[in-house]
Order: structure tokens, then sequence, then C-alpha cells
DNA sequence: CGTGACGTTGAAGAGCGTCAAGAAAAGTGG
DNA sequence: CCACTTTTCTTGACGCTCTTCAACGTCACG
């Protein structure tokens, strides 16, 4: 556990700008809140499913995902977060977590006490706000990978994926050109996708082949971005990014 | 448009109060708040993706559906509402919704103006936590079917759909013992659960002659909850029901 | 007694899963 | 820097779940 630096939660401060932008006291309520950052190892348990915590974690850097345990032997990734995401905000209002969450990457996170952000809320009802806002927008992300698990098939869903991962790594200017880092193995990806890694990687020799990517040591590129987006029917509408930088097909 | 009554937004009382007990102020202000009913009919359109709408929409009574259009012609629904439900909550902190709702069958539906709700949550921030509990488990759920799609076969899929069914109706009073009206067409169920209506018709039948259920004329009688739930690895805790009646195997 | 919506069933085929084995990378320790 | 191990990726052969297509049955309703 390191102390609160000066500028840390400003990954955090950006996200809740998404609505409006926020007050000089705003976004100063939110630097003054006592963070815990905590470094995690790729691979370590940051939350583990049905076990209640006491503080909200907020991804400053690196990779996460969520997962739940089937007894079928299944693991199903149910979110992947990245920089800027508050990925258990729903620990503020509800017992104990429906999923696990594990570190992709080595990752930088900061732990704010649920009884702080209660505070906060109660004092700024705009943060409120934009703290449910992020919520909500969580629950379309997930809306939008259960349509892709329901009608598409595994093209269409590996550049999905790939369209959505790409936005919003590029609203926290974490893409560089087309290309950002894709920490996830292709078992996670089919993990994430309802697929086995078999497939995955039958199907990513297929986007491969076509130009529209290319993908080796942890780096996607992205090669087509129109095509992909076409391959994908990606609409980025339902991300409500501000300036979603290059719009879909 | 017929003007509220009295009692008339009880079943949003009731859902809310899921978290702690409301106090008398709480319910009184729910009760005053200025709701517009309206009556629709099965199969009618009550929200339409992308359209920005400025009142919440609850159910009173009957059921309705969230679901996407896609261009290959799928049309994956992504949430079943039933009464005491408020499916579009996230209207009132995002601009345009990414879904579309129809009704399921005739049902009864409050229209509360965001203003209202607005001004409801600002005077009363229990209620703006209950609300936005709401929006969880709302999350919760969907990732509940995240994870039957992404790694749940067809048995696993219907079955989970009908132990998640029975326990929310149960919750309000819609169940009558083992029984819960079933207005979803086989069509329907393929839609939600990402299959055919022709491999959910086949996927009934073999429920059925397992003793598990039946089926017809819009009534599901579960005859084998324990064995049900087995097959479903059905865990009810993601609904967060205050006293779900009949827990999982 | 038609007519449309919904359910049921069969036959054939596609997409994806399973199993298995080898190749390439990526860590590990000397 | 090199063996060594372990993880990840890749590929083939085969099979199963689920889809597709198409026909027929059934029920409600005007």
């Amino acid at each position: 556990m390191v102390p609160a630096a000066a500028n840390l939660l400003a990954p955090l401060i950006r996200k809740l700008s998404g609505a409006d932008r926020l007050s000089q006291a705003e976004q100063q309520a939110i630097q003054s809140l006592p963070a815990k950052v905590r470094i995690v190892e790729a691979q370590q348990t940051i939350l583990s499913g049905g076990e209640a915590s006491t503080s909200c974690c907020i991804v400053l850097d690196g990779w996460t995902c969520a997962f739940q345990w089937l007894r079928n032997g299944g693991r199903p990734i149910l979110a992947i977060n990245v920089p800027g995401d508050a990925p258990d905000l729903q620990s503020l209002h509800l017992p104990a977590p429906d999923f696990s969450m594990v570190a992709l990457t080595r990752a930088t996170l900061a732990f704010v006490p649920h009884a702080e952000l209660h505070k906060l809320t109660a004092a700024f009802p705009t943060l409120a706000a934009a703290l449910w806002r992020e919520a909500l927008i969580t629950a379309a992300i997930h809306r939008a990978w259960m349509a892709g698990l329901s009608r598409r098939d595994a093209r269409g869903r590996l550049a999905h994926l790939f369209c959505e991962l790409y936005l919003r790594l590029s609203a926290f200017d974490r893409a560089n050109g087309y290309a950002i880092p894709m920490p996830l193995r292709q078992t996670d990806l089919a993990d994430a996708l309802g697929l086995t890694s078999v497939h995955v990687n039958r199907t990513l020799r297929e986007l491969r082949s076509e130009g529209l990517i290319s993908l080796h040591s942890r780096r996607l590129e992205i090669h087509a971005w129109d095509r992909l987006c076409a391959v994908a029917e990606f609409d980025p509408q339902y991300l409500h990014l501000k300036a979603s930088g290059r719009n879909a097909a």
C-alpha cells in the first residue's frame, strides 16, 4: 500500500467528466479522497466472488477482468477493465459481488473506502450522478456483449471486442495509432466470447489473413478499422464516450 | 393516459424496499410522484432504441422485454421485465437507450418524468441509493445471462431462465405454487437464450420428458424445483431478493 | 371453415468443440 | 548465454450440438 499522491485519481476524474465537465470543487473532492494504491501482478486475484468488501477499486493502470466460475468448469469472463474503470462500483450498494476479479497484467489499483465515497456522493450530487452513470454504462456494455454471445458468430464477436477495446483505450490515450496492447491470451478471449481457445485461434487466423488485424506479442494492430467495424456490426454509441474518436461504419 | 391513483406505485415501493425498509416520508414521496399510467397491448412498442425519452417507465403489471436489432436479422432479447421492474432507469443519466422495448403481454406501465425523479433523489438520498441499487441488480442479471450464453448448453440456459423468472415473480406474489405465467413464445425464448426456436422446442421436450417442467397455454409449471436448479446450476444470490423464497440446490 | 400464429418434427449440414500432438514463445535457474 | 521447463499458440482429425430448411399439426379466431 502506497499513500495517495497528488494527481493519483486523475483517471477517475477524467472518466467522470464523460457527462459534464466537473467543477473545481468536485475535482478537488475526488483528489482528496483517501485512496490506497496497490500494485498487483498479472494473474493475481483482486476480488473474490461472494466476499464483501469495504472499498471500491479503481483501475489506474493495467487491465483486469471479472469472471465467474461455473461448476462445469467454465469460467466466463464478464467484463474487461482498463485504466479509468471502476469495476466494482456495485459493492457500494450490494452486499457481495457476484463475480471475481483478477489482474490481466501488472496493474495499479486505487482502493477508496465505501464510507468515503458515500460521503462524497452525499456532498456532491453531480458526482453521485456521474458514478451512477458509470454503472449504467457498464450495464450497456454488458448488453452489447450479450447481443454478441447470443447472435454473432466467432468472427463477429472477436471483431466487436477488438473495436470496443480499441475505443475504450483510445479514450484514455492508451492506443498507439491503431495499435493497442492485448494482454488477453487466446484462452481469455475464448472465455470472454463464449468460444474455445482452439476456435479463437482459427478465427484469429482468418481475421489476420483477411488483412483486418495483426496480433502477436500481446499487441493488437487494426489494419482496416472500417472493415473491422463492418464485420463486427459495431456501433460505438453504447460506450457513451465523449469524443468517440473514430466512428463506426 | 390515466391519472395516477392512490396506491399506484406500490410495486415500486415494494421493489425499493429490497435494501432497507423505506420510511413513511419516503413512501409518501414515491406515492405522490406524478405518474402517467399507460396500458399497452402485447407486441406493442414501448421504447425505441436510440430515441431519447423524458420519463422512466415502471412495470406495474404484465411483462415486457428489451432487445436490439442486429443487421444479420438477429433480435437478441437482453432483459425480461416483470411487475415491479423499472426497465429504463438508465434514461435518467444516459441520453439515448441502447435497446428497444416491447410488451410481451398486455401491460400496465407507469411513466414518471425524469425531472420528478431527479427531484426525488435530491430530496431523499436513501431513495437515490435504492434506485441506483436497482440498476446494479439489473447489471448483475445481465452478468448471469452472459455466463449462461457463454458457457451453458441449451438445457442449462432454459432451466436457468425458468428458475430466475420463477423467483422474480414469486417476490411479487405472481407465482401460483410452482406455476408462473410464461408469455414468451418459443421464438422469444430462443432470442433470449441465443438459440433457435427449433432447438428450444426440442430442449423443452427434453425437460418435459424428464419430468422437470410442463409448459403449455402460456403457463409454466415447475415439477422438480431442486432438480431444475441443479440442471441450471442456479444460485439465486445475484437477484438480491429479500427473502428469496426457496433457495438453490 | 378458412387463415394466420405458434408448435412440432425430420433430415441434412455448418459451426464450433474435443482430443491430441507438435511448434513457438516465454519464463527459470544455472 | 544456454539448457530446461512451462505456458501459449498452432494445426489436424473427428464428432457433437445446434442450425437450417421445410413440411405438417394444432389451436384460436373472425
